[in-house]
DNA sequence: CTGAAAGCGCTTACAG
DNA sequence: CTGAAAGCGCTTACAG
């Protein structure tokens, strides 16, 4: 099959539809103006017009410009979004999510991955991007703590959001889950199973997710009174090796321990590593649990763990930069606003009873 | 800090300037034609108007509107990305690169993420895009396997691009590394260090890539003669379990290994997995090299593997369809070509001599 | 509820 | 090498 014949089928073109709003109104009788109001979702429009401008919309398969609605409305945008997190995987669902909220809002995302952990060039990028002239920005954990840099975007007049922070703050919108009550729930859960000696590996200090997660796991040993013991605790960093790591002093230390909760998945993904090199079987030996859902699939057996529903939250993300702009642009107030998404505990097969 | 505080800084406005070619061309003092014609690289501008104007441009932080240029040049096109590949890893780097991409051919990027091996959502999901209009589409491995979803989209005009498929095409351009070469080069590196018994991990079958690096794989042990025994071969399926299981055949069936290729990177992790679970250390008892770098970091002790750059495979993919689409809609005929991208083999501490 | 008209910020023949 | 003008496909006051 040579270039030329495709060529040819380019001529045959059931393709996508290239009609215009001009095309449609002619079509259906009307004015340009009406169809657009039908694009727009405007109110003043006679129901039988806009059944009828939609059916020919419909037959013809139309699909509006974005270029020219973005032109005509100015809300064309540019958002960056500066990742600096260990997690890959949240990463890519968190992108996903960006990506898609995105195109509904018709907005540019520009991305820029820093290695985990180097400060020093996630500033520089989003420096880099403020120059570029994007509009909005989404700040991922750990950078949604950065007081300075958020400073320095505002007064840039850059509409931010934080992602993976929760907490009451006032100078950004943030969206997250509830860590606290996620965490909560998932003691609740070993604990329902009967396990009585548990090890908990702290996340990444200063980060508040890891401090919420740990205020739920302490509330739930708490509310269970004597039916759990004193949790064995060790401070882990969110990586893989530092769960390596946490479950060797844990294993080490103490033999009552019947489970482990890590507080991210690549730790859990690590102590579950040395749990095995240790010589135990997991879950028959040992329950492991994680939090994030981000490694399905890659660590075995199969990971419990606390599922975020990432891509909403960079949808949301994305749709709550977006009202800002816009409102900035028409020259009101942006809004500050905390949004809490619903998070789902994922039981499978990395927790069981203890032994006996 | 309050909401209101933040919109009397936006009137301060040091913001992005949303300066448009007209005013540019104001300050420059030439028609804002000309402006455009620096704008677009065009030939016909006289050296001092052009430096005239990119300084005026410079000052005032000018960025050009997207959409009023794709609106005037019609190259607006949304371009899909339907996935369906074992690997979070690869994935992510592709949508990095694609991203770049398309912000650079001011493309909008629509992905769709399938379970791994399920083809029948995979056509589902790609003729949903071809209903909602998109233009062009990257094909990643296995889907650029897919005869009848590539005519398919042939048929409906959409300019595609097989990505991680080589070989010789003549129904859609390709980009990818050259597998066959790497793998030879990554046996060779083990052969270098002293290893004689190796065992093999296959790729997945039926994936073009698999066949050519296992081909590489056996061009490099023939030529290095008895230096090499035969291989150990075991059929792989890209996914970290199948890297289990494939390590627990070899190095039970056979106590001479010292060196296991896996050929993606998911299956060498479960190697390693089993390799440390059976009381195994790498690279002391055996080195574990696998293919593609996409799990660095989350994987212990690190691992020697060949490194694509996925980022800019992306990115060249994204280039090629908007050629297409450009030469498609200017009524000339699209050119099918193949890219090549350059790999290395990165040295990391899996791989080390055999023991004494 | 609906039309006619102006405008969004670029590009690109067409003249000169 | 450069300007004036038309046009890309929408949206949105402004009248009616």
């Amino acid at each position: 099959m040579k270039p030329k014949s495709v060529s040819k089928r380019a001529k045959a073109g059931k393709a996508p539809s290239s009609a215009t709003i001009y095309d449609i109104a002619a079509r259906a009788g009307v004015s340009k103006s009406t169809v657009s109001r039908v694009l727009t979702h405007n109110q003043s429009v006679d129901p039988k017009t806009r059944a009828l401008v939609l059916g020919v919309m419909k037959d013809v398969r139309f699909s509006p410009s974005a270029a020219a609605r973005n032109l005509s409305t100015r809300s064309e945008a540019r958002i960056g979004l500066v990742y600096s997190n260990p997690s890959v995987a949240y990463f890519t669902e968190l992108l996903m999510g960006a990506l898609e909220g995105s195109s509904r809002n018709g907005a540019q995302l520009v991305v820029d991955r820093c290695e985990a952990g180097n400060l020093i060039r996630a500033y520089e990028s989003a420096r880099s991007l403020v120059q570029d002239g994007i509009a909005g920005m989404i700040l991922a954990t750990p950078l949604s703590e950065e007081a300075e840099l958020i400073r320095e975007l505002l007064d840039n007049n850059i509409s931010i959001v934080g992602v993976g922070t929760s907490g009451v703050r006032t100078d950004l919108s943030c969206v997250d889950i509830d860590n606290y009550r996620a965490a909560y729930e998932m003691v609740n859960h070993l604990i329902g199973l009967g396990h009585r000696y548990i090890g908990f590996v702290k996340g990444h200090p200063g980060l508040p997710a890891s401090q919420n997660r740990w205020l739920g796991v302490q509330a739930a040993l708490k509310e269970a009174g004597s039916r759990a013991a004193r949790p064995r605790v060790v401070q882990g960093y969110n990586t893989y090796r530092s769960g390596v790591d946490a479950a060797d002093q844990i294993l080490s230390k103490d033999r009552k321990i019947t489970a482990i909760f890590a507080s991210n998945d690549d730790m859990a993904a690590g102590v579950m590593s040395m749990a095995h090199r240790k010589g135990f079987n997991v879950p028959q030996d040992i329950s492991v649990v994680g939090f994030d859902d981000t490694i399905a699939g890659i660590v075995w057996p199969e990971l419990t763990t606390v599922r975020q529903p990432i891509a909403e939250i960079g949808a949301t993300a994305i749709q709550l930069i977006m009202e800002n702009i816009r409102a900035i642009r028409a020259g009101a107030a942006p809004k500050i606003q905390n949004h809490l998404i619903e998070h789902t505990l994922m039981i499978r097969e990395s927790s069981a009873p203890p032994r006996q």
